[in-house]
DNA sequence: TTGAAAGCGCTAACAG
DNA sequence: CTGTTAGCGCTTTCAA
């Protein structure tokens, strides 16, 4: 009976046939928690997002933005679309205090879930090491900020960088401004020293770059100063979709016109590219295939847990729209 | 051992302690597998988001708009609340044919699930009365379309509606239109129904609207048909922040200013609402106090079965930003 | 090739 | 108040 449900062994046809036919009739579906007892295996895997120790309070402006963001919502979407044809549950979790990590590794060290999937979303996060150092199934999103022996699903975020780049250089722009991310996170850095070595390659050695931190009001503020700074600018990079929106609102209000007087391209492609006007040339990561690698990755792992650390990085594409 | 982790009956305040300090020392964690077995309980529900049936294609505008929708997110993190708390894990799962529900289903009379927390996007969906048949512990996100007996919780549409007109009127507005959502939908009949039936009280008996799809685009191009036929209007409800927004744009475009020429109001408190220039003033639903109380509602009827069938209406609050 | 039996780690019932 | 024991439903030995 076990032996036929899970195609273990030979078996004689005429039995195989007669217990097929009584699941059918009775709607049978195995017992997960008994087969988990004594494979110790769960068959599920959690989502976790990472997030700095803080109260779990709604307004708290970190672990409470990872979840609404559209972002957190589309690596859901991906990983589920390979671990639901697996038969995988996807659970959720939110760690954000030692309390919570402590009680991560229990469930993983108890068998309570298979692996995790790690979204981490600040640079002192102590949790990928200490999954790492358990000796557990992980991937993360993203590149490590120490280099650690991690798995991790990531967009080669220098070549996106060099994208925006050669568009501005190629629409013409000859004062170009960057606004960047946290330069304590790698996809600040990178896409910062992507962005540069690209401009200098075309020519243009000096970039402007004004730090801000992922928001649209960030977006908003540093292209103020920008604009202070240099008043004849004609073409600006954000790092991402959030802050090239607040870019736009600054750029409106000091009445130029985009991408007439200052071309704008983005970061991500999210839901902000598509809401800002004029619409957003960006650059697409295409995060729900990264998820589904992420998924993939971490499955195999968990199957085998001797497979080497991997890593894979996608492609990002530059999408055209309206603003540059 | 077991009862002092289950807090049954009354034992030794001495091996308590012991006990519990071994817990901490070691890191112990009950196996949920096991516990299961015997228990005929999981401690684990659902959160499911069910759509209409489709390829699972990433471009889907409905099920990947679900998901991607802050507003999941939103509901996500107010249940994790109440569930991590309680010890329950939140498993992740996206609903869109009929194989899915029949799995759904499955899991659920096999014990895999003890009851559902269901997001259902479309009108005409048949899961959550196929849930109600099978005597699953479920709670909805919002009033059912058709009155069957499941349990809810809401925001009082109507009400929030109202504030949204007595804040126009009260600004002195004179010619007010809506853009209302999307009509077999509870949300999109009461927020206009409300509004219609406060202004009318307000002596305004007359309010031309048209009806949107509660989209960025939907708004803009809604915006322009009440514009188109009704030059002089000064004041907007919007049936939520999307429209809003879109409607923001194409007043700019038409040359008005808002508030001066046109106030405009939204509903949701969205993050689409602080990204909107001017930000918007707006109908605030407590989503995350609404999932949270999904969650208990769950919780309390998955332990005992024979609790009622049971809705929690929510209050709305005005948020005044500079829209209106 | 197949039947039988031994647990997986826990809870609940039952003695002590 | 506390120790012991019988399973929960499955997979995986081990015999036959």
């Amino acid at each position: 009976m076990s032996r036929v449900i899970n195609g273990v062994r030979n078996v004689d046809p005429a039995i195989t046939e007669a217990v097929n036919a009584a699941i059918a009739e009775t709607g049978y579906v195995p017992n997960r928690a008994a087969r988990s007892l004594v494979t110790g295996r769960t068959f599920s895997v959690a989502l976790v997002v990472s997030a700095p120790d803080d109260e779990p309070d709604f307004d708290d402006p970190f672990i409470g933005r990872a979840f609404a963001d559209p972002f957190f919502g589309r690596i859901a979407n991906g990983a589920l679309d390979e671990l639901t044809e697996r038969g995988v549950h996807l659970i959720l979790q939110r760690v954000n205090s030692a309390a919570a990590r402590a009680q991560l590794i229990g469930h993983l060290r108890q068998g309570d879930i298979d692996g995790v999937l790690l979204i981490s979303v600040h640079a002192l996060d102590p949790l990928p090491r200490m999954l790492v150092d358990q000796h557990a199934a992980v991937v993360l999103f993203g590149r490590p900020v120490d280099p650690i022996a991690i798995s991790y699903v990531d967009v080669a975020e220098r070549d996106g960088a060099a994208l925006a780049a050669e568009h501005l250089v190629s629409l013409g722009c000859r004062r170009v401004a960057m606004i960047c991310g946290p330069l304590d996170t790698p996809a600040g850095g990178d896409r910062l020293a992507g962005f540069r070595d690209a401009m200098a390659r075309h020519g243009h050695p000096y970039v402007p770059v004004i730090e801000g931190n992922f928001t649209l009001d960030g977006g908003e503020s540093g292209m103020l100063m920008l604009l202070d700074d240099e008043p004849a600018l004609d073409g600006l990079f954000a790092a991402n979709d959030l802050m090239a929106q607040g870019a736009l609102v600054a750029l409106r209000e000091a009445g130029k016109r985009v991408p007439e007087d200052v071309a704008v391209v983005g970061f991500d492609d999210s839901s902000a590219a598509l809401a800002a006007r004029p619409q957003l040339t960006t650059v697409l990561q295409p995060v729900e295939e990264m998820a589904k690698e992420m998924a993939r990755l971490l499955l195999a792992r968990i199957e085998d847990d001797s497979l080497p650390i991997t890593s894979v990085i996608f492609d990002p594409t530059l999408v055209i729209r309206d603003s540059a």
